[in-house]
DNA sequence: CCTTATGCCTGAATGC
DNA sequence: TGCATTCAGGCATAAG
């Protein structure tokens, strides 16, 4: 599922391709994929504009277009934006198909969680899904003081709190349980109990496995794909997520996996405190 | 403010 | 083999 490192990769693999092209066309075979901007239907503020310019924020895409308009998109469980240089016929699960001045731009979702919203750019800071964000894990803003500001209120379980996205933006399942196993903490920790020197671990934690996974281009544990369809490589290095039954990497002990929350947790009870 | 529960979806895996 | 159930899970929304 997209998380940051997978978001961010088809960020860059999509700025690749798009960057300049004009949006010539836009076909919506699903329209519930898609919202426009008030009276403003989708195809119709997005038909005819040019690509600026692509961002990231937490798992949001931000893909800028001329005459100040923005799409928001996000790829929720099985999204995929997919560049093809030729015409293509759609996959099955193929809802939206942007027209591009060379090529096309496939939105492809089997569970049809994610969407693509039409915002004016001076808009997006104060969009309700950005602005409840917590900082970027790379940005000098966040610190593991800051961490720790935004955990204090917070008696939920430790895991729970990383997941909602407002101590830090764009962790997921997986990278949250990768996190932890790094920073040696337990998921069912309560969020504010940690001491200083535990913050500053699972802040370093956060961080490392983030850039671990942007290196690897991501994880594709089941439907990710990047804009070019190619797989990322970050499976190949989970030391806990996925597997739930196996021997820890580091002391051998059977990992634990159980339901925090609603959500699926794997962690070494021996080495996670 | 906080927390918990539910709905959105399809396909793979599992149970009988 | 076939049918029903469970699971995967990010986020918006409603309710407590």
């Amino acid at each position: 599922m997209p998380e940051l490192p997978e978001v961010e990769t088809i960020r860059r693999t999509l700025a690749q391709h798009v960057l300049n092209q004009t949006i010539d066309d836009v076909i919506l075979r699903w329209p519930g994929a898609v919202r426009g901007w008030e009276a403003i239907p989708f195809e119709q503020g997005v038909r005819g504009r040019q690509i600026l310019s692509i961002d990231r924020r937490g798992k949001y895409l931000l893909i800028h277009l001329d005459e100040d308009w923005t799409l928001l998109a996000h790829m929720r469980m099985t999204g995929r934006l997919n560049y093809y240089e030729e015409e293509r016929e759609p996959e099955k699960h193929t809802h939206v198909v942007f027209k591009l001045s060379k090529g096309e731009l496939h939105f492809t979702d089997t569970r049809k969680f994610g969407r693509i919203l039409l915002v004016p750019t001076e808009q997006c800071t104060k969009h309700p899904s950005l602005c409840v964000l917590g900082p970027e894990p790379f940005d000098p803003n966040f610190t593991p003081k800051e961490l720790g500001q935004r955990l204090k209120n917070r008696s939920v379980a430790l895991k729970i709190a990383l997941l909602d996205q407002k101590a830090v933006a764009g962790l997921g399942n997986i990278y949250a349980d990768e996190s932890l196993f790094l920073a040696g903490l337990s998921p069912e920790r309560a969020a504010n109990s940690l001491k200083p020197k535990e913050l500053k671990a699972l802040h370093a934690a956060i961080q490392k496995v983030l850039q671990a996974g942007i290196d690897s281009r991501g994880t594709s544990f089941r439907d990710y794909r990047d804009a070019n369809g190619e797989k990322g490589s970050f499976q190949r290095s989970l030391q806990v997520y996925g597997r739930g039954g196996e021997k820890c990497t580091t002391c051998g002990k059977i990992l634990v996996r159980k339901r925090l929350g609603g959500r699926t947790t794997v962690f070494c009870s021996h080495c996670q405190h």
